[in-house]
DNA sequence: TCTGGGGTCCTAGGACCC
DNA sequence: TCTGGGGTCCTAGGACCC
């Protein structure tokens, strides 16, 4: 029995989790804002139509907006975290394999029935997700990422497909392969497209059909992986256990330029201490930590600096990374810059289930186990009653310079007071 | 005046060892 | 006078993804 790789995202999804919990924005064009409401990251439908660009600055496009009577919402990741996760559990009860690969996106593994046809199973996905949920998903089929990726793609492309599309049962897929631009295919980027279509490869089915030795040479096993999974090969394997992170971090921009040692301490306590929750959500000890900050990549004089500490041993207790992070911090600050944003990367992750303690260390160890149970207690209590609910005195969270998030959407699927009041006569 | 944030993987080149 | 070479590990940086 062939097994086929399935593709699944949400349809321009930030904007639809908006237009579900607020249906006054249905049917309207709806842009939402990245962090510090700089740039546009989602677009509704009516919006593509009109031509808004994906990425770009908000303050650019502001009037075009208004004039359009485009409605604005800042990012509400929150929101969008509550609902992917409703999603995925949907997901994940229909598939035999699910792998979460992004907030809006998972790719998933199922066998074919006997008649080959999995039309009438992805419409059933359809259905229940946009029942449950109220979110419109598109369902991509092929053999392997690269395939699901182009069906999905022409699934959300051409209307009559109805947001599914099987590229697995198709004969001939030259026709198909044609359609999709090679700035398209999943895995090609800025760089490598630029250096195709100089070469006179445009499409899929071309970089389908190119000399192997020339990707080989230029892009090394990326590029051949890229076509020989056009030719129908699995070489990106399906990676199911996505939940251990090699790496977190936290970084943001600041709504206005700041200069002085404590507002920077305050910011990196802030970012560290969401940082460590992560970390224990995962359960995950981080063994590397750098900090960095940075002016503004726009400016003359643009300034990064960063500094990374090893620790003595992997740890996620929100105390004792605090104390090296604002070592770190005084070794990065430099007083005449105009800093605009600020950030803390955790590396060497490892399981927290083989902690490694301290041979001689038993003074401390007392102390370690009552770090730990307060760490636990913070974060069931911020899990309970929302993030931010109890917090160190190290990082006050609502600083003037926080990002600002000017037209921020309720939190209605998951704040009682939000939820919204309904009147019946 | 205002330009996001969080990830992964690969590779070249340096350090080190024998 | 003449001064190797191969293997491994690590890291920074680049490219890509959403």
């Amino acid at each position: 029995m062939s097994k086929a790789i399935i593709q699944i995202d949400g349809n321009n999804f930030y904007a639809s989790c908006e237009q579900m919990i607020d249906p006054s924005l249905r049917g309207k064009g709806l842009v939402i804002l990245s962090n510090n409401d700089g740039c546009i990251i989602s677009r509704s439908a009516e919006v593509r139509k009109s031509g808004i660009p994906m990425g770009k600055p908000y303050f650019k496009l502001k009037q075009k907006l208004n004039k359009l009577n485009i409605e604005v919402r800042s990012s509400n990741y929150e929101l969008y975290g509550d609902i992917s996760n409703r999603l995925m559990s949907i997901l994940s009860e229909h598939c035999e394999k699910l792998e979460v690969y992004s907030i809006d996106e998972a790719f998933a593994c199922i066998t074919r029935p006997k008649d080959q046809n999995l039309n009438p199973w992805a419409k059933h996905i359809r259905a229940l997700v946009y029942q449950n949920i109220g979110i419109p998903i598109s369902i991509g089929i092929g053999v392997n990422k690269v395939q699901s990726k182009i069906a999905n793609h022409i699934a959300k492309s051409i209307e009559e497909n109805a947001g599914i599309f099987d590229m697995g049962i198709i004969q001939n897929k030259d026709q198909y392969l044609n359609l999709i631009e090679i700035e398209k295919v999943w895995g090609v980027g800025v760089k490598m497209s630029k250096w195709f279509r100089r070469r006179g490869i445009t499409n899929a089915r071309e970089l389908r059909d190119m000399k192997r030795e020339e990707i080989k040479y230029k892009f090394g096993i990326v590029g051949i992986r890229i076509q020989n999974e056009l030719k129908g090969e699995i070489c990106i394997p399906l990676n199911s256990n996505s939940l251990q992170r090699k790496q977190i971090s936290v970084s943001r921009s600041f709504s206005y330029p700041i200069s002085n040692l404590e507002e920077l301490s305050l910011a990196i306590s802030h970012y560290i201490l969401i940082a460590c929750a992560k970390l224990r959500k995962y359960n995950q000890l981080c063994s590397e930590l750098t900090i960095f900050t940075n002016s503004s990549l726009y400016s003359r004089d643009y300034f990064r600096n960063d500094a990374t500490s090893k620790l003595e041993i992997p740890s996620n207790n929100s105390v004792t990374i605090l104390k090296e992070s604002l070592l770190l911090t005084k070794k990065i600050f430099r007083p005449y810059n105009k800093l605009t944003k600020a950030g803390v990367i955790m590396k060497k992750l490892q399981s927290d289930k083989y902690q490694q303690r301290m041979l001689f260390n038993t003074k401390d160890s007392k102390s370690d186990l009552q770090l730990e149970y307060l760490d636990s207690k913070i974060d069931s209590i911020n899990k309970k009653y929302g993030s931010n609910t109890l917090n160190w005195a190290s990082s006050v969270i609502e600083k003037d310079w926080s990002p600002s998030r000017k037209k921020l959407s309720k939190l209605r699927t998951k704040c009682l007071e939000n939820i919204p009041i309904v009147f019946c006569n």
